[in-house]
DNA sequence: CGCGAATTTGATCGACATCAAGTACCGTGG
DNA sequence: CCACGGTACTTGATGTCGATCAAATTCGCG
């Protein structure tokens, strides 16, 4: 039943602090005056919360990746979302993290504290707002991934992350992925040998290029498009 | 491909509008002064928003049951909620609804416009922090259904979807589900055959009593917890 | 009571999982 | 720069759980 190597989460790692800095990500609730951030770097597999962990701070990637994911008692495990630069994650309105979120290559983050970002929202209402708005953007996706999870074929499940990637994280047409077949596979309810499979099979027919595992390139967005259905 | 019999969502009904009414559902955004709410009705199978559709009211069950989904070119449907007496949904951050939601059986709804709610968290912090409590809370549910879709077995599906229930509906020990077999197929991931067969088989080993289909009596909760690991 | 829909049950199929090698890739150290 | 070792990835053979196809039953309701 186990389906992956068990990485039990590693303790927050202590190296990698660093005063807070100006950088190329997207501002991090920008206009909020005395909203103190600072950054913060993770390395490979790092856990950055835990699931049950009280909510303290809320996070931005700057640079690298991670994987937000619940387990089942046996080791199984459904990767929720990845946070890819300019993402905010973390972010809850109750107490405690919900899901174990963890570095997927080196990672910097900024980082807010919660209570400070309580408190920018009861002083502005544009500011609770805003954070409604990223949880029902975070719902929005986990509903269209119930939709995958649920009822599509490997082959439009890959099409679909596929083409989420390309949105999200391509550049100059390629896709670097940061997160290995393993995590695809945690994520898409599959397993690692069917993605592997299904990427193969789009590389022969001439839907994909690709240099290394991890360099994708796109040849056929409107194919992959229909695929998805 | 097609697993189910395909419905198009009806226009919405006229009949069933009556004056606003104190009932015995909890009070919906009790404490918010002059929030007009309203009573709705809705016919089994009557489409109560689509996909796409302007979110134009915020509604909540007081008698009744839906089921909000998303569906695939081909007509494969993906239950991602069921909204039972109590529940609030149709709620969003957006402009527009993002899934469509239908009556199961006979239902009534309050009703309040989005943009009488709107004005209310703009006026008070709290209840903006009510909706974003609201959101998140979905978005949990949304996880936790991610996992079972993507990772649990048939048997565990079942055995969720039973203690859900059980905790969301039983009366005096006793579970009277408002949607048959189909729904709960696409709420689970499965096909009908499969939740029957899945039912079938905990009434056999004395898990489950039934009288009728959708009369259920969890016999064995602890087995059934056990079951979903 | 009788009809149509919902549910159950049975037989068979197939997509994806599992088990098992083999191969490519990448970082490290010689 | 290349040899090495370990990890990640690919590919192949086989197995299995749940889907599909196909009838019975049963249920709910007029």
């Amino acid at each position: 039943m186990l389906n992956r190597s068990f990485v039990r989460p590693a303790a927050r790692p202590d190296w990698g602090r660093r005063p807070s800095a100006d950088s190329d990500a997207p501002p991090f609730f920008a206009g909020c005056p005395g909203l103190l951030v600072s950054e913060f770097s993770y390395g490979r597999n790092a856990c950055i919360c835990a699931e049950g962990d009280p909510a303290e701070y809320v996070y931005q990637v700057v640079r690298g990746a991670a994987r937000s994911y619940r387990l089942l008692s046996d080791g199984r495990r459904q990767i929720g979302a990845f946070h890819l630069p300019g993402d905010v994650f973390g972010l809850e309105s109750g107490p405690t993290h919900h899901l174990t979120i963890e570095a997927i290559v080196d990672t910097t983050v900024r980082i807010v504290r919660r209570r400070a970002l309580d408190a920018a929202a009861h002083a502005d209402v544009s500011v609770a707002c805003g954070l409604w708005t990223m949880t029902a953007n975070d719902l929005r996706h986990a509903e269209d991934h119930m939709l995958l999870l649920g009822r599509k074929t490997a082959a439009q499940r890959v099409a679909t992350f596929l083409l989420e990637m390309d949105r999200r994280l391509s550049v100059a047409g390629v896709v670097a992925l940061p997160m290995g077949r393993g995590d695809i596979a945690d994520y898409l309810g599959l397993t690692l040998e069917t993605v592997s499979r299904t990427v193969s099979q789009l590389h022969g027919d001439g839907t994909l290029g690709l240099s290394g595992a991890r360099q994708i390139t796109l040849r056929d967005r409107e194919r992959l498009a229909r695929m998805d259905a």
